[in-house]
DNA sequence: GAGATCAATATTGTCGACAATATTATTAAT
DNA sequence: ATTAATAATATTGTCGACAATATTGATCTC
């Protein structure tokens, strides 16, 4: 009767840990800075303190926990310089991203990557703020799967957590703090286009754009 | 008399155990797709499977390691494809390093630069085919360095380990297979130059040259 | 009263044992 | 003899306890 390894078994408690800890932290529950005592978040999660550890190294993997051998583990703290880093990066990989996978683009793909820009706006609409992070982060995600690159595609989602993290403290500061209506139409036409070297030039732009309007919130929230 | 918090313990049992267990990896003393059993490499290492655990999580994230939920933890197989995908996303990462550090070059940084390659040189010279891996990956350290920008320097430690990987593969299947000895030469001049457009041009070269000569022994070693 | 020295507490690092799952060996049925 | 079902074994996942280190608090000296 048992389903045996029809399914076999991918869920690890670790695993759930991990995104849940990940939650915690996108979410704001747990403040930037602060330091995560073991003891109290395993309780918290009710897991052991060797299945949270294990979920901790990842989070410290990607950048979204910092560990102090013997010291201690730390929520990421906000800083404006680390921002600067993550768009700049970010602008690179998705420049290969779309070097990688421009002739790969075809009827289906650009029908996909109209629907996630369509459902971007009705989030937008919908004044669904946390909805539209969600939204525009998988309109990116686009170009990385049409690359069929799988490096650039983990690069982008070992990058990802930490714009969601900036994107989440942004939109808990002031909370009308989305991406604009119509920000990304542009960046569809011209992914849509023929014409790579444009393309490569707007996503310049359109990151600095982003950097920008992420990045304002910061001097009022922390001085530093 | 205790040197205190002087010396804020740096050292982990874990952060050791996981540089060991890299060791073993790229001196092919573990074979590519064979299984690691934790039992045996625990005890082979001298540490408890919780510490073992902790350090394998970090070489999966790499991606010198595979780990399947309750089927178990295996040492990366040689594979063309992935080969290529180290190379073609090695190529854009370095070419995005000389992007940011071409305006920070001065005269020590390129002093250093031409030192590094002097030691590349020797080490061919001796016969040293594992330093002349380890002087290579120094030579390359070099742009992201220069660059200044951590998730960039971050991303390439990441991937430097799977080259070190292949490269030693290459090296134990033919013995006489390190870097020639001119290899670098247009580079170093390129990168000592003032074309940015050219060095990025060359860049390309060097690396298909660099992915054909690792390439080259895959065929011979396994067929799939 | 400020600073240093040492004890007490809290927190992280490491370990060995148990539980859950997968793999192998055995048996039974056709 | 081959396959399916089941028992036995091996391996991974998870836990609670102990050891090592850091942090806090108290005591002492000047």
């Amino acid at each position: 009767m048992k389903s045996q390894n029809q399914t076999p078994s991918t869920d690890t408690l670790k695993d759930r840990t991990h995104e849940r800890l990940q939650e915690l932290i996108l979410t704001g529950d747990l403040v930037p800075g602060s330091k995560l005592l073991e003891t109290q978040v395993a309780a918290r999660l009710d897991v052991s303190r060797a299945t949270l550890r294990e979920a901790m190294i990842r989070l410290s993997e990607i950048g979204l926990l910092v560990n102090l051998p013997f010291r201690g583990t730390y929520i990421r703290k906000l800083d404006r310089v680390d921002l600067q880093e993550i768009y700049s990066f970010r602008t690179g990989l998705e420049k290969m991203a779309f070097q990688f996978g421009w002739d790969k683009r075809d009827l289906i793909s650009l029908a996909d990557l109209q629907m996630r820009n369509e459902r971007l706006c009705q989030t937008i609409s919908d004044n669904d703020a946390f909805g539209a992070i969600m939204a525009e982060l998988h309109l990116h995600d686009w170009c990385y799967e049409l690359s069929g690159h799988s490096l650039l595609l983990q690069s982008w989602e070992r990058l990802k957590p930490n714009l969601q993290f900036y994107f989440a403290m942004h939109q808990k500061a002031h909370d009308r703090a989305g991406p604009l209506r119509e920000s990304h139409d542009e960046y569809i036409r011209l992914a849509k286009g023929d014409n790579l070297d444009e393309m490569l030039r707007h996503l310049e732009d359109h990151m600095q754009q982003g950097l920008q309007n992420t990045q304002s919130f910061l001097d009022t929230t922390s001085p530093g």
